[in-house]
DNA sequence: AAAAAGTTGTAAATTTACTACATTTAATGT
DNA sequence: ACATTAAATGTAGTAAATTTACAACTTTTT
């Protein structure tokens, strides 16, 4: 994706002149992308169609489309590398690595995400009842987030980690009550079947889950996120602070939706924490 | 800076033909840098000299080097508008704010955290006997997450939402105990509290929280995170993410610390909830 | 209503990138 | 070590794209 880290990568397929060229870009990269094909060529002291040569080894077009890809390697300053962690990385490295990939996640997930679906659970939401959120493993620290969030806004809600309970509570739902489902893989047994209890009493299922999973089809509605995430670690990282984003959209979608004389109803509940702390400002 | 917003923002200032220009461009910017400046004008119906008029209006060089700009602004993470949500916006609006100002968060938290600390964190945490994740609020999903993540490591971890059991196991501390305690603002007397129980049981307390806060000031080292909070929503969002990305990296780095035999643990881990799932892949 | 300023398009000039072919360099087999 | 073949690089010409200069047309101002 990122084309530096393709440059850099593929440098041992290259030849000894697209390597003169390869340095010269490495070299200074925003100056690379400010010169013609001619002038770079004379700074890598190479013939035009060897630049030329080069690009198209990068999967580009030719020299303008790579110049278009570097460019947009460079922009806002953070060369997004997003490459995974390594064994031998020290502090610097995997901070850096972790942040750029958790950065790179969202906007990965920002383009996969379904507005339309977005918008049609904020209406759920609003109309509901009841609204619980349940999730297992990772999963249910994001379910907690929502609870906390959905708590401030006088709607009751509801949140279990025991998978008992999370049976309980659905097998007494109501048609006017919105059972949201968290899972990055769907492929959780025991929260499929809580679905299948939802929705048999007739509860609006939502999923925030991937699309085509076990859990995915038992749903009345699924938000995916197609965050891909990085296995080499064995925790799930990236598809958590996604799914956590996605809370945030809803919860604002609803405050929005509720309008302004509900915003000043979380300004109360906000205020009422004011016991509880130390002076100055607010959480 | 962003092209795209500079195109909307100059339009009253544009003639005719370069609104038509820039509508074009608006409607469709990612064809717009792979088109030619013949192919772009037959778009907007209008001539050759009036894209590239277009383009100078703008500051830029020209076609091309406005291509390379429109590029940038396209580019994955770059659009970074980060303006807050506003009253009337609507679900397309509000979901890509949210998740801009969410990815500018971390850029700045990225910048403001310390990476001398988390070096220190990780290596007290992989020393520890026994390490406690407390949080209230907004923080305890953070803290639950936490437990999630370290749970797997095969270390003693604890975490409790109720502040009485948070105390009594503070209570019980030892010198090779670490406590992490996580809050925004710093200001929650209960938790600073704790911090001074364990502290006077000599174990190690660590804070993911504001570095000048009551909290930070009772603590041993603290790693803190400069985010901007969009107080308008009067909820945690961003720090929230941020402190979590946090947590990521903590866990990352102790794995890496415990090395390669320590990771086929892990993976050991995930292979047990192979039961709870349905076939396929795993979480 | 005429002049001036601004806008838009045409056509030519210039720059830029690309293709085909020639030459050189490296690699392999005899 | 030499010949043969393949790969790499460069030269020169061509095609495409961008820019400039200028003319025609609109709109605004006096």
């Amino acid at each position: 994706m990122n084309i530096l880290e393709k440059i850099t990568q593929h440098n041992a397929a290259f030849s000894k002149s697209e390597r003169k060229v390869a340095e010269v870009i490495l070299a200074n990269p925003q100056t690379a992308i400010h010169s013609s094909i001619a002038t770079l060529a004379k700074m890598a002291d190479v013939s035009e169609p060897t630049v030329n040569r080069f690009c198209r080894r990068l999967d580009t077009k030719g020299y303008p489309d790579f110049k278009l890809h570097l460019a947009q390697s460079l922009a806002n300053g953070t060369p997004y590398v997003n490459r995974h962690v390594e064994e031998h990385d020290g502090p610097e490295e995997y901070t850096k690595k972790i942040f750029e990939s958790t950065m790179a996640s969202l906007e990965v997930a920002r383009q996969s995400v379904d507005i339309h679906t977005i918008n049609r659970v904020v209406d759920l939401l609003t109309q509901a009842q009841k609204i619980s959120f349940f999730g297992l493993g990772a999963s249910a620290s994001v379910a907690h987030d929502a609870l906390n969030k959905f708590f401030r806004f006088n709607v009751p809600v509801v949140y279990f980690e025991d998978i008992l309970m999370q049976r309980m509570s659905c097998m007494n739902c109501t048609e006017d009550d919105v059972v949201v489902l968290i899972s990055h893989t769907g492929r959780t047994k025991s929260l499929v079947e809580i679905a299948q209890i939802a929705r048999s009493n007739d509860a609006t299922v939502v999923g925030i889950t991937s699309k085509d999973s076990p859990l995915g089809k038992e749903c009345n509605l699924v938000l995916s996120l197609d965050v891909p995430e990085d296995t080499d670690m064995y925790m799930p990282m990236a598809s958590r602070i996604a799914q956590l984003t996605l809370i945030d959209i809803l919860a604002t979608g609803f405050t929005l939706r509720r309008g302004n004389k509900f915003r000043e109803n979380l300004k109360r509940v906000k205020d009422t924490l004011r016991g509880s702390r130390f002076d100055k400002k607010n959480d």
